[in-house]
DNA sequence: CATGAATGAGCTTTCATTCAT
DNA sequence: CATGAATGAAAGCTCATTCAT
């Protein structure tokens, strides 16, 4: 399905449709009104995209490049495992925290709107998060034997996805330092670096 | 204004709207559909609920005593600080995986329709979160001078949203087994009672 | 049809719904909203009254009944016809401008909602209006002869109507005394007794 | 947001919408009856018109147009002021006779639904009624020294505008002639430009 | 390559009214 | 004498989408 059409204004809806996602949520984000301000007509929007959802992907398929180009930057400026697992978190959170319209859209998105997503591009983009567990193993070493980095790097990334989601939605108090929340979930992924703590007896008694 | 009226079909609104919720996403939750579902007309929900913001945020204050509920019973179970801290995560953790409708809702909905969420249901809700804070402190007594706990308390309540909100909504990579993931959230939260670590000296010259 | 029931509760629906009325419009007079005010149920409303339009010709009714009453005072104490034909005016403009829901909805409903305005009650009402045809005459005396008395005080009603309905309406400018409006209004009742001015010439050319 | 658009729909939008006023009253002026009278649907209309209140306003724009149109025209056909008073009188009788759907939408309208009317439209539309203080002013001469013309030419179109209106909305017994009724009111306004008359003594000694 | 016109389904909400209690 | 619960219809309006031009 070639699609070449005027990349001009192929580029201007997205770029308004991410603006809408972000100023007035999902439920606003209808066709007629990102044609309004793109300053086409609703049915030129059907010349570039075959439906709403494919324009979605599409927003997807931006930010998730546009991430994996961040992480791939950071990744190239640390000298040591160590350093490149702190700089590639801090990657991540910037990137969530300055392109709030496309994490929001990548991650945030109700499962129903995914279930539409192609499985190709999904595998594509779950990549990204494959340089955690790189990293993680790197900078582990032999220590890593007996630990489960598959999960632990999911893990990592999971707690950098609550920090960044909740901080988009504007959910965290405002007492709260944005910086410093941020350099406390940096802070949070070198400490998986150290031997897991021993978990209290209560808990193995558990379930 | 009368507003009891009959509990049972308000019970009935406020189940099959959760599920809807859940299965359908956001912006399927429409009166019409649920009053199908329930097996009224839509008019009758009415008789229930103000409008559809009143019915989401009934859905809202009911996650939130749940919740609440939960946490402390968490707390009341646990013999020390270290163990309390590490009950509060798991019950959070299972909260959400065992009613991700209430979850979504109170949790992963758009701000733009959370901002009518009356502000002292808000706060009264945020209380919540406290626990963490306070059972942090507690764990970490004298050594807790000179870290920002709430910062630090924030952080653990990011943490593990982020392990609910993407387990909930499907964006964990099938290999990783849900339990182990669980587990390793509990072990972070407990992480964080150690001293922070030294970041890599990179750190300190960016930025 | 006798409906005595708790006379109380029937007072206080007629006011509230007169006082919606000229508040809110005639749209917005509904029987949730009055029941609401009135501090009852919308069943209760039926059974003081059949239906909405029960309502309101029970208003009209109320309402032609009062202008009954203050146009008979505006007679009985006028000393001679001019006197009564000019106090006559007055007491009708008065009412209108003083009792803006009664007039409202006694003259400016819309004719489709008059129509189901038991006919009986149209004829008893339109009797006020005889007052004007009978003072008339009386003040003309034998002059009366070659005119039609009946067109004659008609259009008396007709202009008072006017400058009622648009002062009611809020239509008139801002920079028009009101009162003086009034005394324009009842300055040309009393000029109706004069002989009727020739029309010009090119009147009679027309048509 | 281009709106010319096919100009054949919004006129039968514009026609069917006033024939449905006059008929039914503003209640039953409801979207979607008119675009099954158009042959439409619903939808459609807001192609034409932003809202119904904006098809509303476009009704009365016409109108007022429509009557400019003749009031100037009867200007322009009398030879004296005081024959171009009578034919505007005339004249505003016959525009409301003959085009009551227009009239009823322009004067009758309750003001709860006009207060939205643009301003500007509104003060435009209200120069038409210039035209009587400027007539009158021209056949007084120097005899209106001592007269508020201004209010007496509202007078004049108030009376015009009860007869006018009672007549649309069938309120005028059906025993007395339309057109007698309109030639008193033509000599009514006629009669205005002799001397006021004196009022009896009774009403100087009311309040 | 783009548009204007149109559609049908759906939205949240309110309406007048009824009926068993 | 009054209520709570419910209903079906309809309101104004917006949606994603299509199609002839």
């Amino acid at each position: 399905m070639p699609r070449p059409t005027n990349p001009k204004l192929r580029r201007a809806i997205l770029d308004v449709a991410r603006r809408v996602l972000i100023e007035q949520g999902y439920p606003a984000l209808a066709m007629r009104p990102i044609a309004r301000e793109v300053g086409c007509t609703a049915t030129s929007i059907y010349l570039h995209f075959d439906s709403k959802d494919a324009l979605i992907h599409a927003l997807i398929d931006e930010g998730m490049e546009l991430l994996g180009r961040e992480l791939r930057a950071a990744l190239a400026a640390g000298a040591t495992p160590r350093d490149r697992l702190q700089r590639l978190a801090r990657a991540y959170l910037s990137f969530g925290l300055e392109n709030p319209e496309y994490y929001e859209i990548m991650f945030m998105l109700h499962p129903s709107r995914m279930e539409r997503y192609p499985a190709e591009n999904y595998r594509r983009a779950r990549r990204n998060l494959d340089f955690f567990h790189q990293e993680l193993a790197a900078a582990l070493g032999p220590a890593a034997a007996d630990r489960d980095l598959r999960a632990e790097a999911t893990l990592l990334w999971t707690s950098l996805h609550g920090t960044v989601s909740l901080l988009i939605a504007g959910r965290i108090d405002a007492a709260i330092d944005r910086d410093k929340l941020v350099e406390l979930a940096v802070a949070q992924v070198l400490r998986s670096l150290s031997p897991p703590p021993l978990l209290p007896e209560s808990d193995a008694a558990r379930n």
